[in-house]
DNA sequence: TACCAGGAGAAAA
DNA sequence: TTTTCTCATGGT
């Protein structure tokens, strides 16, 4: 079966509209490149108001945020970085995942050596890593690595679904392929568009929290009363 | 009380 | 190969 093209058209006015409503997004909220990276890590399946708190207490534990880094990371015992981790939930496997990405960073040679790769072999690297899934390979090329690759989330699915702009049940690589076809590769479009899908996700229909067509298009599926 | 949150990997079928 | 289970805290 051939899946049909996502619309160009549709693509791009719903960028519109969500740009229009709710302005630029400035993401990633980081302070550095590895930060990004960590985050990225952290906030698999997870509210990110507790991945905040992981990273604070994991910074404070090493001294401040410049301290946040492969080395210091590593240099800390498992149980240890676990315990910093607690606010943001799957404590222990995350501090198994963020070891295994820190120990594979260090062995590419650091962002350095990480950025000296394509974006093709950029992102099997990251994938042949433990704990890092293609929506977090993505999130890292694109945020840290300023590679334009579109990163599909639960909202992506759920928002393009209700608006007729994907097949929700299509598998991530088609999405993805779907969205970088439509828009044409572009970093700065990619990065403010996943930023915008997220934030309208949480900003509205607080009584309705599946409802991701509100205020946008007309296509909202819930009553006016949930808007 | 129940449900959800910016997934991924292992186990089971 | 596809489906199901597990990981866990914090907010609503």
């Amino acid at each position: 079966m051939t899946h049909p093209h996502m619309d160009q058209a549709l693509a791009r006015d719903v960028f519109d509209t969500l740009l229009a409503t709710y302005g630029p997004q400035h993401w990633w909220p980081a302070e550095t490149r590895f930060e990004v990276m960590v985050g990225a890590v952290l906030t698999q399946n997870t509210a990110w108001t507790n991945v905040e708190r992981g990273l604070r207490r994991l910074a404070d534990r090493l001294g401040g945020v410049t301290n946040l880094d492969a080395e210091p990371i590593l240099a800390l015992p498992e149980a240890e970085l676990a315990e910093c981790l607690r606010p943001v939930g799957y404590f222990n496997v995350k501090a198994r995942r963020l070891r295994a990405f820190c120990a594979d960073y260090l062995e590419a040679g650091g962002r350095e050596g990480l950025a000296r790769l394509d974006t093709l072999a950029l992102r099997r690297r990251l994938l042949a890593t433990n704990g890092v899934g293609p929506e977090t390979a993505d999130d890292m090329l694109l945020y840290a690595f300023d590679r334009p690759v579109f990163v599909v989330d639960a909202y992506t699915r759920r928002l393009g679904g209700r608006l007729g702009l994907l097949d929700a049940e299509a598998g991530y690589e088609a999405i993805r392929h779907g969205f970088e076809q439509a828009l044409g590769l572009d970093v700065p479009l990619f990065n403010e568009y996943h930023a915008l899908i997220v934030h309208h996700a949480k900003a509205t229909c607080r009584t309705e929290p599946r409802c991701d067509g509100c205020c946008l298009r007309g296509l909202c599926p819930f009553p006016k009363s949930h808007r």
